[in-house]
RNA sequence: GUGGUUGUAGCUCAGUUGGUUAGAGCGCUAGAUUGUGGUUCUAGAGGUCGCCGGUUCGACCCCGGUCAGCCACCCCA
């Protein structure tokens, strides 16, 4: 009997030119991580359920893949759980473990079990892959690999300032036109106290994030919808259309917070932020304060960042936030953390719809040793060992009997760019005859004129 | 989780109101070419039409279910 092969939903494999060009940008970020200073760390891919459930809000929930318990599990359930069919109910009796929904949750995990060890504030990279229940679409998979790094253990802005420091790093070597947008959970709650709906807040975060996409109307009809008077829904708007640079707008506010006496926290975190990178001169990324910029993870308390690519219709490619009371549901309380996370295979899909910023044509095998026959394999053998030493990719063609013509099809279809033909002439004179598949030339040489040959 | 849409050869796609042996291009294999690939020519292999069930004398085609891809919503990298 036979099964038919298949891959579960929202999974993919990554063959060889998947893989160079995924390690490219993998390399790209971590390189920038480490120049800040970021140690590496790994988690598993699994964690305990009581880690993981609480910490996305009750969509995130829903999201996470569970890990049923080993063994006659149902025998030892709650048999009024199972009794009433509710999924809700008997999952806690079946399933303990969940593969990871972020990498956040799990470092936040990390530091407070480690927390005597770490030397505060504690700063690191980490990338892996997470794996969420949601239905798949261009760019959102089961199973996809975040490239994070978080700070915590110190209240500064100027971590906020350093991960924009690295996506402008970041960005500008992958060659992607970006735009940050920026904004504070503080001020989106002083927003909300301000038309006085504070019980409102996460309703109308919702509603005022989607500007982009439902327009100014659309995000009033929601606000209407929410129970919100007209003069509450005005009030807001009027915040929201504000005008002017960051500054200039985030000054307007301050002014409209003082007024009110709403705690203008929110507001200096911000202007800080701002008014460090302005000094920095990070040209070429946009970045914006955003007041409609409401999204992000549940755990954000302050700081919220959003990384979109304008000529890319791939929704962000970049989130991150601080998050002030993360570790303290794990019993470690007044630790802040600020992190960020790309997203590979979204930063994968532009590349490769707008060109890879260098060239992989060259990563593969240099040259392919193909020996007429059995004779030539001693001399095949001795000038691989001799062509590795020098650094060059090679390998052999090992099958000797199939002719010529297939093994230089072989070298063409690999895209390796050089022939090594060993037959007996050659092996009488001690030389080499190497082809270059492009011009199809191919001259007599001597192994060390070989060698020299293949490195240029 | 909700709605929509697609699913035919390795790939991209045709397929007549349901009627006998389901086609094309590219790719693949072999030969022309027993010390040499890419071009050309010749021949060939490859499909339980996503899967399961139903309607029918008969289903790639109609109906139901299911799985997978894509799109919108929700949410998010």
């Amino acid at each position: 009997m036979n099964v038919k092969p298949a891959l579960p939903k929202g999974t993919r494999d990554f063959n060889a030119e998947q893989v160079v060009k995924r390690n490219f940008i993998r390399d790209t970020i971590v390189g920038a991580y480490e120049r800040f200073g970021f140690e590496p760390l790994e988690t598993p891919a699994m964690e305990l359920l009581s880690t993981l459930t609480g910490k996305y809000g009750t969509e995130g929930d829903q999201l996470l893949f569970r890990i049923l318990k080993s063994g006659d599990f149902l025998r030892s359930a709650d048999a009024t759980a199972l009794s009433k069919k509710d999924a809700r109910a008997v999952l806690p009796e079946i399933a303990e473990k969940g593969l990871r929904y972020d990498l956040t949750v799990p470092f936040a995990r990390y530091v407070v079990m480690n927390q005597h060890n770490l030397t505060m504030p504690f700063r690191r990279y980490q990338v892996q892959p997470v794996w969420r229940a949601d239905r798949p679409q261009k760019g959102r998979y089961q199973e996809f690999w975040q490239c994070d790094a978080d700070v915590v253990g110190t209240n500064s802005m100027l971590s906020e300032v350093e991960f924009i420091q690295i996506y402008h790093e970041v960005f500008q070597k992958l060659g992607i036109k970006a735009k940050l947008r920026i904004n504070n959970r503080k001020i989106l709650h002083g927003m909300a106290s301000l038309i006085k709906a504070h019980e409102f807040f996460v309703p109308i975060c919702t509603a005022i994030d989607k500007m982009d996409k439902i327009g100014a109307e659309g995000v009033r009809e929601e606000l209407l919808k929410l129970g919100l008077s007209t003069e509450q829904v005005t009030q807001l708007e009027q915040l929201l259309a504000l005008e002017g640079s960051n500054m200039m707008r985030l000054n307007e506010l301050a002014d409209r917070f003082a007024s009110t006496w709403i705690d203008p926290k929110g507001i200096e975190e911000m202007w800080e932020i701002l008014s460090y990178i302005s000094q920095l001169g990070l040209e070429s990324l946009e970045v914006q304060f955003d007041l409609s910029l409401a999204r992000g993870l549940s755990y954000y308390t302050g700081t919220i960042f959003e990384v979109v690519a304008p000529d890319h219709a791939i929704g962000s490619i970049s989130g991150g936030g601080r998050y002030d009371d993360l570790t303290g549901i794990f019993g470690l309380p007044d630790v802040s953390g600020v992190g960020i996370s790309f997203g590979l295979e979204r930063l994968f899909d532009i590349l490769e719809e707008q060109g890879w910023p260098v060239d992989f044509s060259r990563t593969g095998t240099r040259v392919v040793f193909l020996p007429f026959e059995a004779q030539g394999i001693p001399r095949a053998l001795e000038c691989l060992q001799q062509v590795r030493a020098a650094g060059i990719k090679a390998e052999l063609f090992p099958d000797v009997d199939v002719k010529m013509g297939k093994k230089v099809k072989y070298a063409d279809k690999r895209g390796i760019p050089f022939a090594a033909v060993l037959g007996s002439d050659e092996i009488a004179a001690g030389t080499i005859t190497l082809k270059e598949l492009a011009t199809g030339n191919q001259e007599r040489l001597s192994l060390d004129e070989l060698v020299k040959r293949l490195l240029a």
